[in-house]
DNA sequence: ATGGTGGACAATCCA
């Protein structure tokens, strides 16, 4: 079993890369971010006519998730359920079998002292709430991945002194994340990647960030349940980073035994 | 301290 996350930064500039790569690594389940297209303009049919289901919600050029895998999902739901659907283009919720997997685009939260900061407080709590709701007791395989807009460790970012406090490498959000990990999840990535320097994030804005890998780890697999116990392998897939028309983000995939 | 690049979309907003 093999999940996978990339945020794509707009998958109509990314379907290319985004089908080459499904060819390539054949995951079960590649969970994406940033789709930014609504859902009549999500290309659905290309994506299906390589033999892939893929389930979606978006907006007009922000947010937008969707999840694309082999098989048909049994369910599926947008949303933390909490509001009037505004945070349908963030979450998307897939369960296939006895697996569930979440798949978040967490709000950037642009500044420290900015409303969109404590709007990613917050969000990180109503996550923790939903998690505790809907999967009462644990005990279910759960796999949480996405764009999580958070280095946790010192190692996940290429200076942690230099960038701290950073909206996402601060206390609050440290301390936020931190708490919706603690109902229950294990870090995949760390578990297995224990070397400094491996990122899944590198800055457009910053020049060379990629060759000189001033990289960020903000693009999480964390699982729940005897799922967690199962984990054999992470990796971050590079390839895609040294493309012509590159995201900033790159793929980052596990596999379960 | 500032601005750098990229995407969406048509003047800026967001990251």
């Amino acid at each position: 079993m093999r999940i996978a996350t990339f945020n794509c930064n707009s998958i109509r500039v990314r379907l290319p890369a985004i089908l080459a790569w499904l060819e390539k690594y054949s995951p079960d389940l590649l969970a994406l971010q940033e789709t930014k297209v609504r859902d009549k303009d999500f290309p659905r049919d290309e994506i299906a006519a390589g033999g892939w289901h893929v389930v979606y919600c978006g907006e007009k050029s922000y947010n937008g998730v969707a999840i694309i895998g082999k098989r048909e999902p049994d369910e599926f739901s947008f949303g933390l359920e909490d509001d009037d659907g505004g945070s349908n283009t963030r979450l998307v919720r897939v369960k296939i079998g006895g697996l569930t997997v979440v798949n978040t685009y967490i709000p950037h939260g642009r500044a420290l002292d900015s409303e969109m900061f404590d709007f990613k407080l917050a969000w990180f709590g109503r996550l923790r709430a939903y998690f505790g709701k809907r999967f009462a007791g644990g005990g279910n395989d759960l796999v949480w991945v996405g764009d999580l807009n958070v280095a946790r460790l010192p190692m996940d970012v290429y200076d942690s002194k230099a960038v701290w406090p950073h909206v996402c490498h601060c206390r609050e959000v440290i301390d936020a994340f931190d708490a919706v990990v603690g109902w229950g999840f294990e870090d995949v990535f760390r578990r297995h990647i224990r070397e400094a320097g491996a990122y899944t994030f590198w800055d457009y804005r910053q020049r060379g960030a990629l060759e000189r890998n001033r990289g960020w780890r903000i693009d999480h697999i964390l699982a729940a349940g005897p799922i967690a116990g199962r984990s054999v392998g992470c990796r971050v897939d590079i390839e895609p980073r040294r493309a012509e028309r590159p995201s900033d983000h790159t793929f980052v995939f596990a596999d379960f035994a």
